[in-house]
DNA sequence: TTCGTGTTCAACCAAATGGTTGACGACAGG
DNA sequence: CCTGTCGTCAACCATTTGGTTGAACACGAA
């Protein structure tokens, strides 16, 4: 299979609107494929590929029941996307606090270059 | 251009290794394209176009500084992606709470496989 | 064993993606 | 004005993606 990190794939699986909406719905009860296939006007082949792209990320996992084979979300995975946005965002605020205190702490400037 | 949604973009940009390290970077600071494409092994066209993706998205920003057009860091568009995921992570908990409460209040179980 | 239901596999197709090279537009500095 | 630098546009190409249909597999029930 492709060589991509597991962040990759996560962000690639939820940028789907079809695939985000599956997640949704997994948050209140797991599901089989005929059940998450009905509201979508696509075929259950569609809907299973689908589903394999949400394994492949790890959002999901699949039982075996029978013929059945229930899906159930991970959300531990939604942390992975977390952490990073939390890291960066983290990072761009403490740049502006920086940015602000340097404003704060000049007299009125002309054309000072300082490094 | 596409009619799909922001946030689908959001996180169909950040899907890309190449471009969740340029965002990483301009975290520290606003950076040039030839200044951003630097570090990677191909082409500046090619790291344009990555910040085209990106600025679709919202999450970049471009002034114009004579020749040059520094690239800016919109962090507020990570909300975007934070508050569905919060959401949707809070649904999936608010869901093994009221699971845990229901294998609570029953009764000993005939084929209970605890850990 | 045969049938029906649920799901996946395989082949195919159109559109999108990420890369390339080459030419062009915008602008500062001789 | 000419030149060099920064960046984008255009055309092209290979691969991936999201969809289709038809066949096959897995299993419970009859």
């Amino acid at each position: 299979m492709a060589a991509v990190d597991q962040l990759s794939r996560v962000f690639s699986a939820l940028a789907d609107p079809t695939r985000r909406d599956m997640v949704a719905r997994l948050t209140v009860a797991d599901a089989t494929v005929n059940e998450l296939a009905e509201p979508y006007d696509v075929s259950v082949q569609a809907v299973s590929k689908h589903l394999r792209v949400l394994e492949d990320a790890g959002l999901v996992s699949r039982r075996r029941d029978a013929q059945r084979r229930p899906v159930h979300l991970e959300v531990e995975v939604f942390d992975l996307m977390t952490t990073w946005i939390e890291r960066y965002r983290r990072r761009a605020e403490e740049r502006y606090r920086r940015l602000d205190a340097l404003l704060e702490s000049l007299p009125d400037e002309p054309e000072g270059d300082i490094e």
